[in-house]
DNA sequence: CTAGTTGACCAAAACGTTTTGGTGGGAAAA
DNA sequence: TTTTCCCACCAAAACGTTTTGGTCAACTAG
């Protein structure tokens, strides 16, 4: 505090009286709403910028039941208890991204944990909508949001729940396909899958697509999975473990996340095996380890930040819906960066 | 929306209807706050499980003065108009790791944009506090929130204001004299500063800082100004024109921004000349870029988590603190990463 | 027997808005 | 002249809490 003045906030009440007008009056003056004659309405506008009035958030909120915040739930963080394991980018992006098309609709955007632990839902409930990114299962965020009548976007479904259609993302399947069909195109036969162990619907629907293809391309289904939370040590333990299995290793591995592409490639390489001479490896998220490692890893451009610019529209037209309006969650398209990691010599196009 | 009930939320008022007591009393019992017979406070609270009641922030808000939200204003991306510059990681991790303190501490954090353009400061000042990272020179937000009587921390200080004391980040001077020794003691004898744009107290300090050295150390000052927001292509182009010029290259740059130095170093390399052989290069901010750029790019690790976390300390000991109570900054202690850029082969200790 | 104390509870005010349902007076219509 | 209408404005309720200042009965102290 520089200064010791911290004057008592001007009130509507003080407009009122320097103005001698009402409180109606001045609320009807500063928000455009009744018919009010010009002159007073300026005589108002006037006094009010010389009090530095500006009316107070939470008096409005409280009557309007709304406050002008959204609340931004990051699951994989959240359950990681840590916001800062390094590289990973996409989420800070993402909540970045959100900030700014929250604000751009005059919306605040919060970063809240999961309010449904401990006995302190607190201001949770007073945001006026939510995006929660990569449910759970049965997110019980979710379930307390609904029960309370809180708009609420997701990004990835709830795997339990298939009556909540308000999520975007649905480009998971979509994804494992086209590198699946990236991998057999550059040449490998032997494709395996490497997923993290949160129960959402990134992981859940990657195996699945992944084990349908299997099944129709006859090819065995070779799923590994790792703690998100590993990150590269996860990848390169795992990388050890294929290796010192009695199977024959894989010539395409596609890793959801990027660090686990960057450690179980460094894994093999140490191991003395060629990427992608041996071995061609996908990150089913670009990250910094991904553009970053040498060779650099073909990835799936995530597109964070249009995701979330996605996510904020549809929550905000949800809000702003009347209660039965169907409202239609937008999508988004994601791109393979494709770089050396696949790209064997003879199958360069 | 998956279900359509949204039922209304349960308010004080059913659960003291519910239990046959008053208002007073529910809130009381669930606060622990008055004197109550131990059967009535465990028949409340049991009520209001029973009803899923919880307080309405807002309203409780309006009355104790106290939402529960912290707000951060990061002035660079402000200023910017964009939040998604890739590689500008200090600000997410900043962000994300101001999150999770803040919700360790009972506070959700909310990203906010300046609130003084537009007309609406609108929820800002129903924050609780604010953080505001790399204040401008008399900055108008500070001002607005000294004002109004809300707890500003600040991370970098206001240039023109001297008399504004909360804030943190005084490494700067610090790791100014330190890079300068730095590059100094690996050899370089022509040492050249490229600040920012930005009218802040980084950019300021540390050319300040540089000139007093410089002025010492009877080496001319060499000062080079860029935007931020142009990047690594500021830097290359920067890089061009030292080159063209008719004064002879410095030995040793001093970049503040990671993608201004690795921009710088890319430039140098494209005309021919060796880092760190010819010039060696360090930024004051370490990024994805400086970490990655070939060869690897000395820098400071501006520690934006530790950073984050004693903000977010300050802040709150400052909102808790009665009003004339003295709270002293924390600091925070920076370190160089000392990377290939600045390791002359002769030089290696 | 009276005065004071304490334990258990409650009614109402307060927080700063927005909104509802007015009122009074002047001009136009009958 | 009376009625109707509209314009300009206002008093009070409402939003859901917390807090203030009680009340009342049952004890305890004198």
């Amino acid at each position: 505090m520089s200064n010791g003045l911290a004057r008592r906030r001007a009130t509507i009440h003080d407009v009122a009286k320097q103005s001698g007008v009402s409180i109606t009056t001045v609320s009807h003056a500063l928000n455009g709403k009744g018919v009010i004659a010009k002159a007073t309405r300026q005589r108002v506008i006037d006094t009010a910028a010389d009090l530095g009035y500006s009316p107070d958030a939470i008096a409005r909120g409280l009557r309007s039941r709304r406050l002008g915040i959204l609340g931004l739930v990051i699951r994989p963080l959240d359950t990681l208890g840590s916001y800062q394991p390094e590289g990973v980018d996409y989420f800070l992006r993402f909540a970045g991204a959100a900030a700014v098309e929250a604000l751009d609709r005059g919306y605040g955007l919060a970063l809240m944990r999961d309010p449904t632990v401990g006995n302190a839902p607190g201001i949770a409930l007073a945001a006026d909508g939510f995006i929660i990114s990569d449910p759970v299962a049965n997110d019980p965020v979710i379930a307390l949001l609904d029960r309370n009548g809180i708009p609420v976007v997701a990004v990835g479904r709830d795997i339990e729940r298939p009556d909540f259609t308000a999520w975007l993302g649905a480009g998971t399947v979509t994804n494992t396909d086209a590198v699946v069909r990236h991998l057999a195109e550059r040449g490998a036969e032997r494709i395996a899958l490497v997923t993290g162990e949160d129960n959402n619907s990134w992981n859940a629907d990657s195996e699945k697509t992944y084990r349908e293809w299997a099944k129709k391309s006859g090819q065995p289904a070779l799923v590994y999975h790792q703690d998100e939370g590993l990150g590269e040590a996860g990848g390169r333990a795992l990388a050890e473990e294929m290796i010192a299995s009695d199977a024959s290793l894989p010539d395409g591995i596609y890793c959801l996340t990027g660090r686990h592409a960057a450690g179980v490639q460094a894994g093999l390489q140490a191991a003395g095996y060629q990427v992608p001479g041996d071995i061609m490896i996908v990150a089913g998220s670009d990250s910094e380890q991904t553009r970053n490692s040498a060779p650099p890893i073909t990835s799936i451009d995530l597109a964070p930040e249009a995701t979330a610019k996605a996510a904020v529209a549809f929550l905000v037209e949800l809000i702003d819906a009347d209660s039965d309006a169907e409202v239609l969650p937008p999508a988004v398209s994601y791109q393979i960066r494709d770089r050396a990691s696949t790209r064997r010599v003879a199958a360069l196009s």
